[in-house]
DNA sequence: GAGTTTGAAACT
DNA sequence: CAGTTTCAAACTC
């Protein structure tokens, strides 16, 4: 197909080339179609001059900013379809540009009036994004012009949204459009918009799907393409645009967390959010735990709160958690649920949500039943005042509470100032001691179709384990407690990881199935309960690339560092960790005390095309831990993942590209 | 529920 | 950095 706009490939983004690409026949074509004139190039000077969210210490340009923006534009546009008059919109009042963009976006949502018309939004607001970065350096972030989506092709150093890749982006997207001019294939369109656009979380691409395919097939409602409704689907068709959309507000409801921290919570409550939004979203905050001091505060002058809080989080982490859905995904064979579980649970990369996840499913089910104390992690701590990460309530950066079976526990509210100390202590002896244990890398992709493809998950562990005798098949194992397999960084000795060997050497499902019997018939023969690896197992192969996943999610990168286990990386949509990005801030945002290392690791998620991943296999591997390394006395276990060329995978990769360093939480005060 | 095992965390 | 101790979770009975 030798189109016009092919020329321009490495041109698009160029007000030349945009100028060619809109006199496209296709572009005309499309722009027939739309009763929504594409906006024209308005130079955006300062689109994050009215910006209005809390932003992390000025002592870093965090590229967080741009997706901060990006995402209160999603979320802004999404929420705003049903709330019109959204507050947070008129919050970001300076940019008219941003709001005809904001208001074609509801156009189009809302109005559900064409398929063209959406689509040709997205391509103008991509190409304006390629164009925007080019004309200002400052507006590189395409978040700032891009509406209900963000454009994947990040690449570091405010040179996300490359004209280049932009460009990239839109001819394919055209590429599709163009053989097909009076029947454009919405559905790879789409499925390419899904795959060139990023999302915040998996969920909210899965649901951006869904609802574009809705729309797609304006008569045939049910057609969810990447969630592969089935025919017994239950709901009615007129449900699936309720589920994606929830899926997809679900996300945003995470991701408001991130802009409404500290300053912004007036944001959440005037943005017109239902009580139960609210609540999700406030359910959500608790769960970064930690030492938050709002928790804080809540669980002094309203406990009852707090403990609503508390078990919302659970809960709402459990929605997402694949732990909790393998009950339901046991019973239920609803594709589109396992899909969506699926995304969730790639999101769900961090070893506190693994451990509700994937670790230990009998205790953490007994725990989660315990109705208020969900949220806890139920620390049995005795000597150690919960104030070691020893405590895994401290670890995971939660409060003890009233469910906790510890003696002397200073990881109290009322012991806060004990409590953050003691995390900066220990912060300051190892920078990544509350960072995820599990980092869930692109190898997802990079994994797939390779040796490596075997391997469950597409995760490792941070520092690697170092079993002796447990032959890393029990959860003393932290890898296979994470549900990952165990990797060159691993000391462990025999490992029969099943999610994947030190050696490489990865265990198929009937070798795993043999193993998994041999292990029952040691120990317990028939217990009627699921034993643990059989859940691990279960959980995991929900996890697996057991068919391919969609595009857009090899293509997403997720990040290691987050300062707790409950924390994820930051929100960069890229990471799709949606929730936890949000969790993450929440903590961090409400936390001054490391509040820097928030920065720290929003400046760590910067992405690079895929010709940058060749250099990082694996993010951790440019990632602050690698200078860390130095740093931590732990050193020689938080070693960088070996750098396995074979992993790359051949299509369109992001990868996150992590900072150059890691401020010093000792620095901050 | 008590006791044992295990490996991470902490310490020297 | 290696070895040892402490600790609490995981596990077993």
């Amino acid at each position: 197909m030798d189109t016009p706009q092919k020329q321009s490939v490495t041109q698009i983004g160029t007000p030349i080339s945009k100028s060619k690409f809109e006199d496209s026949p296709v572009f005309n074509y499309i722009n027939s179609l739309s009763p929504i004139r594409p906006v024209k190039s308005i130079p955006i000077p300062h689109p994050f001059s009215s910006l209005n969210f809390t932003s992390p210490p000025s002592v870093f340009t965090s590229p967080h900013l741009t997706s901060s923006h990006k995402e209160s534009r999603f979320f802004k546009t999404h929420n705003s379809s049903s709330h019109p008059t959204n507050p947070v919109e008129s919050r970001d009042d300076s940019n008219s540009n941003e709001e005809v963009v904001a208001e074609e976006a509801e156009a189009t949502i809302d109005a559900s009036r064409g398929d063209e018309a959406s689509t040709e939004m997205e391509l103008s607001q991509i190409s304006k994004c390629g164009r925007s970065s080019s004309d200002d350096p400052v507006a590189s972030s395409c978040g700032g012009d891009t509406t209900v989506l963000s454009l994947v092709p990040y690449t570091p150093r405010g040179e996300n949204c490359s004209p280049e890749v932009a460009g990239i982006g839109m001819q394919k997207m055209y590429d599709n459009v163009q053989p097909k001019n009076q029947t454009p294939d919405w559905e790879s369109l789409i499925s390419d918009a899904s795959e060139l656009l990023i999302f915040n979380s998996p969920n909210d691409s899965e649901a951006f799907r869904c609802l574009m395919m809705q729309r797609a097939s304006t008569s045939e409602a049910r057609f969810c393409s990447g969630a592969g409704m089935t025919n017994n689907e239950p709901k009615s068709s007129d449900a699936i645009p309720y589920e994606a959309a929830s899926i997809l507000h679900r996300g945003v409801r995470r991701r408001c967390l991130d802009f409404e921290m500290p300053g912004n919570k007036q944001t959440m409550s005037e943005n017109n959010t239902t009580a139960n939004e609210l609540s999700s979203s406030r359910c959500v905050v608790p769960s970064i735990g930690l030492h938050l001091n709002a928790i804080a505060m809540s669980s002094k002058d309203c406990k009852t709160n707090v403990t609503h809080d508390y078990s919302g989080k659970i809960q709402v982490g459990l929605q997402g958690s694949s732990s909790t859905m393998q009950e339901t995904l046991d019973q239920t064979e609803n594709e589109t649920r396992e899909d969506a579980y699926q995304d969730l649970e790639d999101v769900l990369t961090e070893p506190a949500l693994a451990e509700l996840n994937l670790s230990s499913p009998k205790k953490k089910r007994l725990k989660l039943g315990a109705g208020e104390g969900e949220s806890c992690k139920r620390c049995n701590c005795k000597k150690s005042k919960c104030l070691k990460l020893y405590c895994e309530c401290f670890a995971a950066g939660v409060y003890c509470i009233e469910p906790c079976s510890c003696v002397d526990c200073f990881n109290k509210p009322i012991h806060e100032d004990t409590v953050l100390a003691t995390r900066k202590q220990i912060e300051s002896r190892n920078p990544l001691a509350f960072a995820p244990k599990v980092i869930r890398s692109s190898d997802s992709v990079q994994e797939t179709g390779d040796d490596a493809s075997k391997t469950p998950a597409s995760a490792r562990h941070k520092r690697g384990c170092n079993c002796k005798k447990s032959n890393c098949l029990k959860k003393y194992c932290e890898c296979y407690q994470g549900g990952v397999g165990c990797s060159i960084n691993c000391r462990c000795e025999g490992c029969k990881n099943k999610f994947g060997r030190k050696d490489g050497s990865c265990i198929d499902m009937e070798t795993e199935l043999e193993e998994e019997n041999e292990t029952s018939k040691k120990s317990r023969t028939a217990k009627p309960q699921q034993n643990t690896e059989d859940l691990v197992s279960k959980e995991t192969s929900s996890a697996l690339p057991m068919t391919p996943m969609p595009i857009y999610r090899q293509q997403l990168v997720q990040v290691p560092f987050s300062s707790s286990k409950n924390m994820m990386p930051p929100p960069q949509s890229l990471l799709g960790a949606g929730s936890s990005s949000g969790i993450y801030n929440s903590q961090y945002l409400r936390n001054p005390d490391i509040s820097m290392t928030q920065s720290w690791n929003e400046k760590s998620f910067e992405t690079v095309a895929e010709d940058r991943a060749e250099e990082m296999p694996e993010i951790i591997v440019h990632s602050p831990i690698a200078n860390i390394k130095t740093l931590s006395p732990n050193s020689k276990r938080v070693t960088p993942p070996h750098l396995d060329s074979s992993r790359r995978s051949g299509g369109r990769k992001l990868i996150l590209q992590s900072i150059p360093s890691f401020p010093s939480l000792t620095h901050q005060n």
